[in-house]
DNA sequence: GTCAGGACTTAGGACAGACGGA
DNA sequence: TCCGTCTGTCCTAAGTCCTGAC
């Protein structure tokens, strides 16, 4: 969109900080055009149309049943209600139940399309000749970082052609397969677990444990101290996976009640064993790096397409306890140690098959060029398929990646009809098609997430379709506010003004016999919301309204960068911009702890600093006072400089430097002792002290005379600079700690990531001569490789 | 049309190593 | 050089959306 296409577009401020309504047409009706439809259809002759027969239905049959919770406390939901929460697993259940059919047809359907082939691990090793054995394919995936590239027939060139495959240029449509050649080193496992010995303490008594529940008893003995040590759920959820394994292995155990448990003296141990790595030597430390670099150089990367590609997850998850956010019903289970039999390899038809552990064999090979993944398993909490991908900088995410903005920049041309058809349909007779379009309404100006169903065996969370009537109260004329758990049980919390037309119908899908534990959009699910998209663009889906909304927005942030202006004044106005995304988006993170102390010492720093440039301009103006007709600014005064600070900073350098003296003392007399000299008298140390306490008491007696910080014969245009030092000093300070405030629960980097069209950061950079390094790290400017090329002029 | 599963993206927290000021 | 803070990376949970079976 070009930069005057986006001044039309109100965007922006819309988002931020949305209009007063029936400016844009949609709350413009008369109130009789809002008659409830359901009272309509049945008192009034409304028009007739084809969703009449829907419009007919009352409300309450179609509401969706309520979540199990909501349900029990309410029993207003009819009993016909069909449920629209996906059926939950019963807790032995490893699998959904599937028909023989439908469970075969994972290998047997995709057979033409994907060569999928089920093989003996052993037989499969058997038929790959030794010579393709791991060992000597290890010059292909060279660990090396200059680049090694093999043709497709496995071929080795030996340029640089790596470096230089921009896939960006090749055009390349998303369909058919995803990769010609594929070779791997499989998946690293985690290392087996080593017993300790040590008991539980079971009221008071030492309980020697078997490897297997000490494992167990280990893995909660580390959470201790943490919020999911002292959550209920994850207690009972923990103790009952943990008692299972006793009654299994420790048959005549005692261990009955949680609460008798005491799991202090392993955690004692393992705060040893972590003491133990801190305090390693040089030696060791880089004997371990070495060891992982190692492990990264052969699992990290593959060979695609005969180019070297970053692998991004190559570890086995390790077993441990599961830890499910926010009220998540099954957090604290146990998750289970993954064998190698478990694991599905994918690999090129012709590569060889990476060697399981010993003894063990891998659960199948395929062979299925069209997905993107390495290696898959199964979790045993939620029976979820857990992948091994390429990592984010790879020709593959980045396609994905920029497919998905060029998919959210084609948006641009489409929303404004887009807006204008679920405008009018606000005030559709179907009652569908009037629920779709205030969701949508939704969605694009406040970045909801589709919200798709959820399972009782989840945490209770929603996004937009899923929004039950408690999760919106409505306040007249056209107040909303909006309080429910997002992704992640992130609290989303807003109140807006809407569209007068938007209130109306929030309030009508409220109604009675509604109540306010169902659904809100009782006749939506984001597949309807998604099939009517895919008419109104190619592609179109619920979220990529929040990577044009992200996008969209931050360009426009982007233009209160200061054209003059500091570096930090331009990466200030750059991370604003990122913010108002981040807080669109809602993405948060918990107050860092130590954020009120970090805080309190940049103030004192700026403070301290506005002090030393005070000193400054004090003795500037005494010896040359006719300067201030030049630089007003050496007469101006030092904001919170007051005579009290000084004097509390002042007493607290003192006690800082009597700290200071007394470890150089020690510190010195320690060097001389190994030197076996003589150490440093005492009474040294005390003369210095002295000199500290004289200090002390003149401040506190008020005779206290500071030392200007330059030297006594500095010239003025000396001064002058130095000055003029502490003055940038202070502004960047100041930047820091604004920045810091600002960001104190909003996590930047997720937007950043993974919703904002890289190439407009490229463009900010190039026309406002900001490094790249400063606003993207070494990761985000791998995985945007792609983006780089765009020039300075380049909109989104 | 519904349901379940598969494949992928999005997400916040933990933690280790790097960095920078005293 | 030390020590506290910051930053990047890793980890893996939790979403979205699509496909195929029924």
């Amino acid at each position: 969109m070009s930069s005057s296409d986006s001044d039309s577009s109100p965007l922006s401020s819309r988002v931020a900080r949305p209009p007063s309504n029936g400016k844009n047409g949609a709350g413009s009706g008369s109130d009789s055009d809002n008659v409830p439809l359901s009272i309509r259809s049945k008192n009034q002759s409304a028009p007739a149309t084809e969703s009449d027969s829907e419009s007919d239905q009352p409300l309450s049959g179609r509401v969706k049943a309520p979540r199990k919770k909501a349900a029990a406390a309410n029993g207003s939901v009819p009993a016909a209600a069909p449920k629209r929460t996906k059926k939950a697993l019963s807790p032995n259940e490893t699998k959904r139940p599937r028909t023989a059919a439908s469970a075969t047809a994972v290998v047997a359907a995709a057979a033409p399309k994907r060569p999928v082939v089920k093989r003996e691990p052993k037989a499969a090793k058997a038929a790959v000749p030794k010579a393709n054995a791991l060992v000597d394919r290890k010059p292909l995936i060279k660990a090396e970082s200059s680049v090694v590239a093999a043709s497709a027939d496995g071929s080795v060139d030996s340029d640089n052609e790596n470096d230089e495959f921009k896939w960006w240029l090749d055009n390349k449509d998303n369909t058919g397969p995803k990769w010609s050649t594929l070779e791997h080193f499989g998946v690293m496992f985690p290392p087996e677990y080593e017993p300790h010995g040590l008991p539980l303490i079971y009221r008071g008594q030492k309980i020697a444990m078997h490897p297997i529940v000490e494992e167990v008893a280990t893995f909660f003995a580390a959470l201790l101290g943490s919020d999911n040590a002292v959550n209920k759920v994850f207690q009972e959820n923990f103790f009952k996976d943990f008692t299972a394994l006793l009654d299994k292995h420790m048959a005549n155990h005692t261990v009955k009640l949680f609460s008798h448990c005491d799991f202090s003296v392993i955690r004692a141990h393992l705060d040893d064993e972590k003491a133990k790595r801190k305090s390693m030597t040089k030696a060791q430390k880089e004997a371990l790096k070495k060891e992982k670099q190692d492990i990264d150089d052969k699992y990290g990367f593959c060979m695609l397409d005969g180019r070297r590609e970053k692998v991004g997850n190559f570890r086995i998850e390790p077993p441990g306890l599961f830890r499910g956010r926010g009220a998540h019903p099954k957090t604290g289970m146990l998750k289970t140690r993954v064998l190698p039999e478990q694991v599905t390899i994918n690999i090129g038809s012709g590569a060889a098959i990476p060697d399981p552990p010993p003894g063990h064999s891998w659960g199948r090979v395929i062979h299925d060029n069209t997905v993107t993944w390495l290696a898959m398993w199964k979790e045993n909490i939620n029976n979820n398929t857990k992948y091994v991908f390429l990592a984010a900088g790879s020709s593959l995410k980045g396609q994905s990646d920029m497919r998905k903005f060029d998919k959210a920049r084609n948006l641009v041309r489409h929303v404004d009809d887009i807006r204008a058809q679920y405008t009018k349909d606000f005030k559709s007779e179907v009652m569908a098609e009037r629920q779709r379009a205030t969701a949508l309404y939704l969605i694009d100006r406040y970045a909801l997430r589709a919200g798709n169903e959820k399972g009782d065996d989840e945490a209770d969370t929603v996004g937009c379709c899923s929004l039950r009537c408690e999760h919106v109260s409505l306040e007249p004329p056209n107040m909303v506010h909006f309080d429910f758990l997002g992704k992640d049980s992130i609290r989303y919390e807003r109140t807006t003004d809407v569209d007068k037309q938007v209130w109306k119908n929030l309030r009508l899908f409220q109604k009675a016999p509604k109540s306010k534990s169902d659904m809100l959009f009782d006749r939506l699910s984001p597949t309807t919301l998604n099939t009517f998209l895919q008419t109104l663009m190619p592609g179109l889906t619920a979220k990529v309204f929040r990577t044009f909304n992200a996008s969209f927005v931050f360009q426009q942030q982007l233009r209160n960068t200061p054209e003059v202006g500091t570096e930090a004044e331009k990466i200030l106005a750059y991370n604003r911009a990122n913010r108002e995304v981040a807080v669109l988006c809602n993405h948060q993170r918990s107050v860092p702890k130590s954020f009120e102390g970090v805080m309190t010492k940049i103030e004192d720093k700026l403070l301290a600093v506005r002090y030393q440039r005070m000193l400054l301009k004090d003795h500037l103006m005494s010896i040359a006072p006719t300067l201030k007709k030049r630089r007003p600014d050496i007469a101006e005064k030092e904001d919170g400089v007051t005579p009290k600070w000084i004097k509390s900073h002042l007493l607290e350098t003192c006690e800082l430097d009597r700290e200071k003296a007394r470890k150089k003392f020690e510190r010195d007399n320690e060097k001389l002792k190994e030197a076996n000299e003589p150490a440093i008298p005492e009474s040294k140390l005390e003369e210095q002290l002295e000199e500290i306490n004289a200090r002390e008491k003149s401040i506190n007696d008020g005779t206290y005379e500071a030392e200007v910080p330059i030297a006594k014969n500095a010239t003025t245009d000396k001064i002058l600079e130095k000055i003029d030092k502490l003055t940038e000093r202070v502004g960047n300070i100041e930047v820091d700690k604004i920045e810091r405030d600002e960001n104190k629960t909003t996590a930047l980097s997720t937007s950043k990531i993974n919703y904002i069209d890289p190439r407009i950061s490229v463009a900010w950079c190039k026309k406002n001569n900001v490094p790249l390094e400063k606003i993207f790290n070494r990761a985000l400017r791998e995985k945007f490789t792609w983006a780089m090329d765009v020039d300075s002029e380049w909109t989104f």
